[in-house]
DNA sequence: TGGCCTGCCTAACGCTCGTTAGGTAGGGTC
DNA sequence: GACCCTACCTAACGAGCGTTAGGCAGGCCA
């Protein structure tokens, strides 16, 4: 077996337990206070060690949310590629409600990473946000490229913008973070209710139908 | 006329132009860079003033933050009333769309003091959120409301969950504040497109219609 | 003319921030 | 048994934080 030459990138299967265990706890500060009122010290508190000992792990603090938003978008791209998988020979409405389902999954189901990814990500210092902009818009083309081939191929209407479509959709979803809790409602439920909002809408017309 | 007693609840039009110049400018940075990354020293600078002397005008710097919340929902509680007036006699779906279009104008169109409301509240201190929770729960109300309406007149597909349909609509909305450039986009495009994204959806069957 | 209110100032308070320096206990390797 | 690396510690740094005390200039009103 190769050597365990850690790269410039960071490979999240040799990470030691101590430093995910710091991840985690302080994406989980970040997404409830935002990052300035979270402090190292907290953070520290949190996890059960000293401010300084943080330090051994990271070399700063914005070195940590640059991690945490990483592992976050790591998580949905991995989701985006199994629903991509999946949704291999169904229905275009299936395929995008995989996708949907997906992207709901990876909010909720691998701990603050993603979450915090939402919430944070605005107001991060500048030199987080340069660094992770790549990652994000990288993420967004996928799901620019998914509305495209759906339009395309005439699954979606023809005249349809898929900038701000998209953006709508994505913003929707991801503000359930504000108020979706998953131990009460039904994921699956979510998922279609977004799927179902956005593919149909829900205007009816009395008159008509 | 009644003389001007200024009562518990702060009159916006008796406010003197220092104060509302510095909530305006307050409400920028903390849009910009959060509440807390926005500190006293770099709101006074920005005034053009010192420090201490915006304790002339308010008792903390939480005070300033539920200040520019509240006037964030004086706001868009005045473009719902202007737009449940302008609504009557339309038809369904146009009630709708100009209640759209009234909540997206209002995010971009008075200022920062909405748009602080969608990307703080999350993150306020305590203190701050316990002020403004009710009156934000009363906006949200009165849209959960005018959703029940249209489903209990048939113009909203029957089955539709009122809740988990306004925090998709709203959360799309909101979340443009990340990405929309009134400058560059136009905001009734912008509406329409949200309006036909809800009301309508983008779904079509090529083997359908 | 004298007093008061408004709106700002300078100076400083105690505290917390992110960060660094230097030390130590324990386990693995030659 | 000497060495070193990992993972933590205590102690402290300077900077910036929100906030307060006290003063001063100018306009308003009696």
């Amino acid at each position: 077996m190769t050597p365990p030459t850690t790269d410039a990138a960071p490979d999240l299967r040799t990470e030691s337990p101590g430093r995910a265990r710091i991840l985690e706890i302080a994406a989980g500060l970040f997404l409830d206070h935002g990052y300035e009122a979270a402090s190292v010290r907290r953070i520290a508190d949190a996890v059960g060690i000293q401010a300084a000992s943080l330090y051994h792990h990271f070399d700063a603090k914005e070195d940590l949310l640059t991690a945490i938003l990483r592992q976050g978008m790591a998580v949905m791209d991995a989701a985006f590629d199994e629903a991509h998988e999946a949704a291999s020979g169904h229905d275009a409405r299936t395929r995008l409600a995989l996708h949907v389902r997906a992207h709901l999954a990876a909010l909720y189901e691998n701990g603050p990473f993603t979450a915090v990814h939402v919430t944070t990500f605005r107001t991060a210092p500048e030199e987080v946000r340069a660094a992770i902009v790549p990652v994000r818009d990288a993420y967004e083309a996928r799901w620019t490229d998914l509305l495209r081939s759906l339009v395309d191929a005439g699954h979606l209407a023809a005249d349809t913008a898929v900038g701000p479509a998209r953006l709508l959709l994505l913003g929707g979803m991801n503000a359930t973070v504000g108020w979706f809790d998953p131990s009460v409602g039904s994921l699956d439920d979510l998922a279609e209710t977004a799927t179902r909002q956005f593919w149909s809408g829900l205007g009816r017309d009395p008159e008509g139908t």
